[in-house]
RNA sequence: GGAGGAAUGGGUGAGUGGCUGAAACCACCGGUUUGCUAAACCGACGUACGGGUAUAACCUGUACCGCGGGUUCGAAUCCCGCUUCCUCCGCCA
């Protein structure tokens, strides 16, 4: 959520960057409603508060003059203050109404754009920031996809899935299963080794914290819900662990503040599904080890770079070869103002799967949640948070299955081979 | 699931209708003293949203004592509902 007061005093940049969003100016109307509403909510409470200080200020003389003995008086007063009354009701039910309008107008605009944000429409037209400059894999000409792979190997089954759930949640098995195991375990301790603390979340959420992270409103559609319980299956460990420090002002000195943690991931995908998602390329419920950062705002752009360099030296270390995107106007995340994507080449499929999406949000989400903190002065500021997937599994192993198989067998690359037990799967 | 108790500022905790945005103590912060540390002493010490041309620390209004409603001229204090926590019983990974 942007915050009032920016809205107020830099319009034109607000106005610029949602045009990089490709906002058009029946779409751009709404900022003006904004503060329009805004005036109006003020202007609300003006009266409404001075109509407060009034009735409190008969309320006290009552109070004297009962206590002076001045009955007559006093009961000629508190006629005054019913009928303030009435008023305050009316004053009180339209600040609500007020500030509830404009929550919703403030909650239907995303986040305004990096100024190094390139301009584009659809995912072609991201930039790529850093491309794979070494050959490829070379695959026999046979080369298996990852799902015929995984058949031929017993290592997850859909159709068991199928049976046991629905389309999109694979069953892994045997050293398929062992194979996720390793991975979570790998990038669960390089993150810990990096400084992040880890975190072992609920799976289900609130109301309170899917809004918190942005999921809600809007969004219900891509959660799951348990609707008996008003809860929400996460769609990433972001919701949990970010919104640990939902409503808290935290000490400058506790900053940066670094959590990771894996969790399962649940994703509706609805209307998501096409040519391209077959097999693990997109799935209901898949693992990730996401790592999520607190920040003091002027560190928050060096800080998205280090979390660029960690994500990259896990790709390294598993001998994937990936490019990163710099994400345009169009195709960013509602709540980002820069985002940077990883893809690795998937060498049977020939095509980049997108891997980690690593985001800083700058104040869009620590405003909605009120997550503050203390800086040397004593002065409150809203506080960057950014997160990243380091990373998620489903496509990881369908890349690193095609890319390392071989006549022999599929390769484990040398870094997680402590994890698995095993060198090769065959 | 049944019975009882509780919820106050960063923490402990006082406060049962107006003098309470809230005692006291602790912690934190600033200062004095000190060879250093410690101790002692002094001072400051909530948040949000308005207004005052006031986004550097100023003045002022309003709201907030778990959450939501109600009673009253006036509620942290009385009443109702909810949530959470604790204790006991039952059940159970």
């Amino acid at each position: 959520m942007l915050q009032l007061k920016v809205i107020r005093e830099e319009k034109k940049r607000i106005l610029d960057g949602l045009r990089k969003r490709n906002w058009n100016a029946q779409q751009l109307k709404v900022i003006d409603q904004i503060l329009q509403v805004d005036d109006q909510r003020r202007n609300n409470q003006n009266e409404l508060d001075n109509t407060l200080a009034e009735n409190n200020k008969l309320s006290k003389l009552i109070g004297q003059m009962m206590g002076q003995g001045k009955k007559e008086e006093a009961e000629a007063l508190k006629l005054q203050v019913a009928n303030h009354k009435e008023k305050v009701k009316v004053l009180e039910d339209q600040q609500r109404t007020i500030e509830t309008d404009l929550e919703n107008l403030l909650y239907s605009v995303p986040n305004i754009p990096h100024k190094s944000v390139p301009r584009g429409k659809t995912p072609e037209e991201n930039k790529v920031a850093k491309d794979w400059t070494k050959p490829f894999p070379v695959l026999p000409e046979d080369a298996a996809a990852h799902w015929d792979l995984g058949k031929k190997y017993n290592l997850f089954d859909f159709e068991l899935g199928v049976k046991l759930t629905g389309a999109g949640f694979p069953v892994y098995r045997g050293k398929g299963a062992r194979l996720q195991r390793a991975l979570v375990q790998f990038f669960l301790d390089e993150a810990v080794k990096a400084g992040f603390e880890e975190i072992n979340p609920p799976l289900l959420v609130n109301e309170a914290t899917a809004r918190g992270t942005g999921q809600l409103p809007d969004k219900e559609a891509q959660m799951y819900a348990c609707d008996l319980d008003k809860l929400y299956l996460i769609p990433t460990a972001e919701v949990p662990v970010t919104n640990i420090y939902r409503d808290e002002i935290v000490s400058i000195k506790d900053l940066p503040i670094k959590m990771t943690a894996f969790t399962p991931c649940f994703r509706r995908e609805a209307g998501a599904w096409g040519a391209h998602v077959r097999g693990l390329n997109r799935v209901h419920q898949f693992e990730k080890i996401e790592i999520v950062q607190i920040v003091h705002p002027d560190e928050s752009y060096k800080t998205l770079q280090a979390m660029i360099r960690h994500v990259a030296g896990l790709l390294n270390k598993l001998e994937l070869p990936y490019r990163i995107l710099k994400l345009c106007g169009g195709d960013m995340g509602f709540a980002s103002a820069l985002t940077y994507d990883f893809e690795v080449w998937s060498a049977a499929q020939k095509r980049w799967l997108e891997v980690s999406s690593v985001s800083n949000f700058e104040t869009f989400q620590t405003n909605r949640m009120k997550l503050r903190f203390r800086d040397e002065n004593g002065k409150i500021e809203l506080a960057h948070t950014l997160n990243g997937s380091a990373l998620a599994l489903a496509r990881i192993v369908a890349a690193l299955l095609e890319n390392n198989q071989t006549p022999e067998g599929i390769k484990i690359p040398k870094a997680l081979q402590k994890y698995t037990g095993f060198k090769t799967i065959e």
